[in-house]
DNA sequence: CCGCAACAGTGACGATGATCACACAATGCG
DNA sequence: CGCATTGTGTGATCATCGTCACTGTTGCGG
C-alpha cells in the first residue's frame, strides 16, 4: 500500500519529524479504522503503545466519577496520541474517543524502541512532542487559576484554531471544524450556559461569529490579550 | 572532587537513571550554589539547559500579571528542574527560585545532546520524566476540574508528602518540611483563609495533625479518597 | 525577655459561576 | 414534510469560594 506508506509519512513529518525516519516508522505501524463513538482507551488501561491520526478526528479526555468531563485536546490528522503509554511502562492516563470515522496507525513499545535506540533524533523528536504537551498543560493550569471564565473560553477557542484554524482574510480565523458550545464548555471548564454568554457578547461586539456552523474569529488579537495572565 | 562527583550520580539516579549513566552525566555537570529567594530563571528566559538539585529545594511556579502565584511543585535534591528547554529550544514556561541554601548541577543542552546522542537509555529516562510530570499535570487540571476545594487541599498534601514525606508509624507520613498555608494555598489554588479552614477540620478530625511545625498525615487513605475523581 | 513580623484562625459579605427551568432554533431521518 | 433529537439562548436562584477585616499565635532577632 504505496498510499498508507505516504500518508503516514505524512502524518509523522506533520509533527515535525523528517523524512527519512517517518517512513522507516512507518514500516513499523499497523493500520486500523475505527468509526465515531469507537473508545481506542480509557484512563487505566494498560498501554503498549501510541498512535498516528492518519485521517479524521478524536478527542482526549478524562471523566470524573459523576460523568462530567474534561476535554483535554480534541486531535486531528497529524497528530499522536497515546504517547505517554511509550515513554514510561504506566497505565493509560486518559481516555481516547473517535470522532469522527478515523484511520488510525498503531505503533507498538517493543518496536519503536528498538527503531529510536537506532535513531535517537526520533527521541528527540519525541521529547519535544511530550514538551509541548507539558507546556500546553501548564498553559491550561494557568488559565484555570488566575482567568475568569471569559479569558479560558478564550483560550480554549484560540487552541482549537491551533488544530483546526484556517486563516481567512485579515487575520481572522476560521475553525473548520463542527463545535458544539458543549465542546468548548469542557475544554474550558465551565458550565455550557456560560460559555453560550459569553459567546454571545462576542457575536455582538464582532469578535467572533459562526459562519454555517464553524465558529470564526473575527479577532484573534484581542482574544489573545484577553486569555493573557 | 570525588565528593562532588558521587553527589551528582546519586542525584540522577534518584530519579532511577542507571549508574554509569549517571556519572557520565555527572562529567558534563557544572556545580554551583544558591541562597535562599535566588531566581534560577523566570518564564520567557531563554533556556540552555537543565539543572540536577543536589541539595536544598527550589519551587516553580507561575505568576499571573497581578502577582499571584501558582505553585506547580517543590522539588528536593535528586530532582530534575528546567527540563523542557533541553527539549525542545523554546523559552523557558515558569519560574524557578530557590527555597533554601541549594547546590546544583548546570547541564548545558549541547553537551546532554551530544552524550544522549550516544546514551539513547538517557533519552528513554529524560522521556519518562518528561512523562511523569505530563502525568501529574493531568492530575492537577483534572483536580481543578472536578474537585471541590477540600479535595484539592487533599491532593496538594498527598503530592507533597511524595516529595517530603517520611512514613513514620501505622501508615502515618509526615511531611518534613517547612510549609506556610500559603503556600499549599497555591498549590491548591485555593485562598489562604479557606486552606486554613479545611486544614482546621481536619485537624479536630484526626485526618491531620501537625508535629513541631510539619505536617502530618495521620490518614493519608482518607485523604486519597477525598482526592478521588 | 521583649517586641516586631510573619503566620494562623474566624466571621461577614459579595461575586463569580453552577444549576435549574425553560422557550426556541436547527438538524436529521422515517 | 413533520416529528424527534440535539443544540442554543436567557432568566432566576443558589452555593462555593474569594475578599476584607480583624484578632490571636508563634518564632526570631535585638
Amino acid at each position: 500500500m504505496v498510499e498508507l506508506k505516504s500518508f503516514l509519512e505524512n502524518s509523522f513529518s506533520m509533527e515535525g519529524l523528517d523524512c527519512e525516519l517517518a517512513s522507516g516508522l512507518a514500516a513499523l505501524a499497523r493500520p486500523f479504522s475505527v468509526k465515531p463513538g469507537a473508545i481506542l482507551f480509557e484512563a487505566g488501561d494498560p498501554g503498549n503503545g501510541c498512535y498516528a491520526i492518519l485521517e479524521g478526528s478524536l478527542k482526549v479526555s478524562i471523566v470524573s466519577v459523576d460523568g462530567d468531563e474534561q476535554l483535554l485536546a480534541v486531535m486531528g490528522p497529524g497528530s499522536i496520541v497515546g504517547e505517554l503509554a511509550l515513554l514510561d511502562g504506566r497505565a493509560r492516563s486518559a481516555n481516547v474517543t473517535a470522532l469522527k470515522p478515523t484511520r488510525l496507525a498503531f505503533i507498538e513499545k517493543h518496536r519503536f524502541e528498538r527503531f529510536a535506540d537506532e535513531n535517537p533524533a526520533l527521541y528527540r523528536h519525541m521529547l519535544s512532542i511530550v514538551g509541548s504537551r507539558l507546556r500546553q498543560a501548564n498553559d491550561v493550569l494557568a488559565a484555570r487559576s488566575f482567568l475568569p471564565l471569559p479569558g479560558r473560553v478564550a483560550q480554549t477557542l484560540l487552541q482549537l484554531a491551533e488544530t483546526f484554524g484556517k486563516p481567512v482574510d485579515n487575520g481572522r480565523v476560521l475553525i473548520h471544524y463542527k463545535l458544539s458550545q458543549a465542546d468548548i464548555a469542557n475544554m474550558a471548564g465551565a458550565a455550557r450556559e456560560n460559555v453560550s454568554r459569553v459567546l454571545n457578547d462576542w457575536k455582538r461586539a464582532g469578535t467572533v461569529s459562526r459562519i454555517s456552523g464553524y465558529y470564526c474569529l473575527e479577532n484573534p488579537d484581542w482574544l489573545r490579550q484577553a486569555s493573557a495572565l
